[in-house]
DNA sequence: CTTGTCATGTTATTCCATATCATATATCCG
DNA sequence: CGGATATATGATATGGAATAACATGACAAG
């Protein structure tokens, strides 16, 4: 994704919650749109690749490498870590999926062909995942880095707690 | 540290980014003063504790948990990943010593005994880190989770570039 | 003294991640 | 077309991060 970025619909930006949705057409669609994307990039969504992304995109939590290995392996393909590390980096260098850092784990996009700089929310007892925009960090760490002479290039803002779901089971 | 926390004098709160200043006297002034913090606290400011604690203050980078056990075997501790996981998590716990997701790393807190949630700036060149306050988080993406009903519970800021040394050199 | 708590030691295992070398498959260009 | 170049996959090995599980020691409270 080096050329063609372009900003997101605002439609495309409303499902980025913990709500309800119909899953299998959003997988489809998300499906759909990288292989377009790819197709526009000259990218290679490889099958390896591509199923990885699927994956990724069946959960809306965050997978472990060695989890997705697992399942490559099952779907017939290699399985040595490898494998799921260089589909894994393809696909978070052109911005299909983010690393949860916090949780040394995967997960989709939710509005990929954005430029964006993703926040995350980490429910702590379901591992769910939802995307937010992280335009803050921009505020007041960018003064501070400014001050100090600092030159940020990427920022990683993720919120651990518990989601809509789980805190209403821990209040019964 | 689950009581006597209080905010920070300002004076403290300065030396954060990524200046000269006199190390030898930074890293003995942090020292008593976690030991009088723990003191104050009931806390148990253990052999191999200090002796991670000053390890980590010594650097002002993050170090892993390995280079970490490794200086405590040349020092006659244990050399087992229990015991550097078990010193770490205890000064975690204790607001002595930050983890930065992003490195798997650890570095020894800027201003310990105040109540902070941290925001790091992190130099991918030489892995240098400072620390600074990460209030803003709590700003749009604090927004964003009360719409989506998620809890807060702990942010991770971490920004990654250059350090002003690294730009200059880069620049050369 | 014994019971409980906290800290440490030790062994083993699991998970995360990358270096390296070999092989194959596109893609570009003469 | 055919060869050069770049990109993708396969496979082996290894290193680093993190924790589970079990045993021992130190110490304070009852």
């Amino acid at each position: 994704m080096t050329s063609g970025m372009r900003p997101v619909p605002e439609d495309h930006m409303a499902p980025i919650g913990f709500g309800d949705h119909d899953h299998d057409t959003c997988v489809e669609n998300a499906l759909t749109s990288a292989e377009q994307l790819c197709r526009e990039n000259g990218l290679r969504l490889t099958p390896v690749r591509r199923k990885v992304l699927e994956m990724l995109l069946q959960e809306h939590r965050a997978l472990g490498a060695y989890a997705i290995l697992d399942r490559l392996r099952e779907e017939g393909f290699g399985s040595q870590p490898p494998v799921a590390y260089r589909a894994l980096d393809f696909l978070v260098r052109n911005g299909f999926v983010h690393k949860i850092e916090r949780l040394n784990a995967f997960v989709a996009c939710s509005h990929p062909g954005a430029t964006h700089s993703p926040a995350f929310m980490i429910c702590r007892k379901c591992d769910a995942v939802a995307e937010a925009q992280a335009s803050t960090a921009k505020g007041s760490l960018g003064a501070a880095a400014r001050a100090a002479g600092f030159e940020i290039e990427r920022t990683v803002v993720e919120a651990e707690g518990l989601c809509p779901d789980c805190t209403k089971k821990a209040r019964k």
